[in-house]
DNA sequence: TCAATACGCATACGGTTCGTATGTGAAAAA
DNA sequence: TTTTTCACATACGAACCGTATGCGTATTGA
């Protein structure tokens, strides 16, 4: 049986989640205080540190529900895709379009690298990762992309579209920026596709 | 004649700048308290305040300075290169190589562009970023580089260069991996030659 | 069913940091 | 020399964070 308390626990933990959500994508990190979010969500800064620790383990928890949306809408738009390598640049295409939400491109690309540290180190952008390495290999072994390092090409891929996201974010006219990025993007990941034709 | 007192004032407003550049570099940003950078300059936050206007101000001022010393050091890897194009990639080997020094990932990748916004939007208009766009633009125009946008492939080369930097620096055996990156790192630029041979 | 315990959360307090408002002494102007 | 300017120091109040402690309800055991 699930105990009562437990459920209890999962509520407030939600409700502390969903408003740290809202304030630290609307006020940035540092300026969202504790006291806000907490009065926010009809509760004090008691079940914060009970729940999370401080304040940095809050933005973990929101940078990881975050993280899991994003991983999943990764894989849908990769398993959309009709080759594998289609797969890989609708992968990036995704990932450079998610970031037009000022939501991901505050808590993920400014904020959280700058509190809590390397990206990479955290757990599901380790899976999203770890997956496009998987997927460049899989390119690699059928001949479709040239035989390099496939963690190395898929940290490159990785980082090209985080910083495409981040321009597009702050460009005064995103959607007319978007398209010359992505042209950009996949020109650059057509590097690592067989010259020979 | 340059007056005693303009002579004092930029003697403090450096003292303050090497104290904050030290100080934002070990500790980050946020850990930073101006008490200690004032105090360690031989200053107090008056100074501060009266110099940079906040806490702001003063890292905008580290960063402009450490912007520009970046810079000289691409410029420098570029003219030492045999070509324009191996000056790009020179370029970007360069920029990997920066990137694994703490004080410019900290201040220059991390805080930077959380506290102060995106990169392009600083008011000395980062100047490194600019540097790779002019050398992309002069390539295209002299038909080495496919014709896309000259500031969105220089946006997806930095973001490249800098997640091959990240990844170098957080890993177990940093030399071991360097070459791999700037295998691929060469790999992915290809993608913006021209095809035709 | 009832007493005892566990625990989730609220409250209270001290310490640190920041921004502004005001004071001061030396350089510059008169 | 007297007056003004201004670069910087000092003083004060407010906001925020982290810990220690208290309270009330859910859970456990007899």
């Amino acid at each position: 049986m699930a105990t009562k308390r437990a459920q209890m626990m999962e509520e407030t933990r939600a409700k502390l989640v969903r408003a740290a959500r809202e304030a630290f994508a609307t006020k940035g990190y540092a300026a969202a205080s504790m006291d806000d979010i907490t009065a926010d969500a009809g509760l004090t800064r008691g079940a914060l540190y009970h729940n999370f620790g401080g304040k940095k383990g809050l933005l973990q928890a929101v940078v990881d529900q975050i993280d899991a949306e994003m991983v999943a809408r990764l894989i849908a738009a990769q398993e959309r895709a009709p080759s594998p390598w289609e797969g890989l640049l609708a992968e990036g295409v995704t990932y450079i379009e998610m970031a037009l939400e000022p939501e991901v491109q505050r808590i993920m690309l400014l904020d959280g690298p700058a509190v809590l540290g390397d990206p990479s180190q955290w757990p599901n952008q380790n899976a999203c990762l770890l997956r496009t390495t998987q997927t460049i290999q899989a390119l690699i072994d059928e001949g479709t992309v040239k035989p390099v390092d496939a963690e190395a090409a898929a940290r490159l891929i990785n980082g090209a579209a985080l910083n495409a996201a981040l321009w597009i974010a702050a460009a005064d006219e995103p959607r007319a920026v978007l398209p010359k990025a992505v042209e950009a993007f996949r020109q650059l990941a057509a590097g690592l596709l067989q010259t020979e034709r």
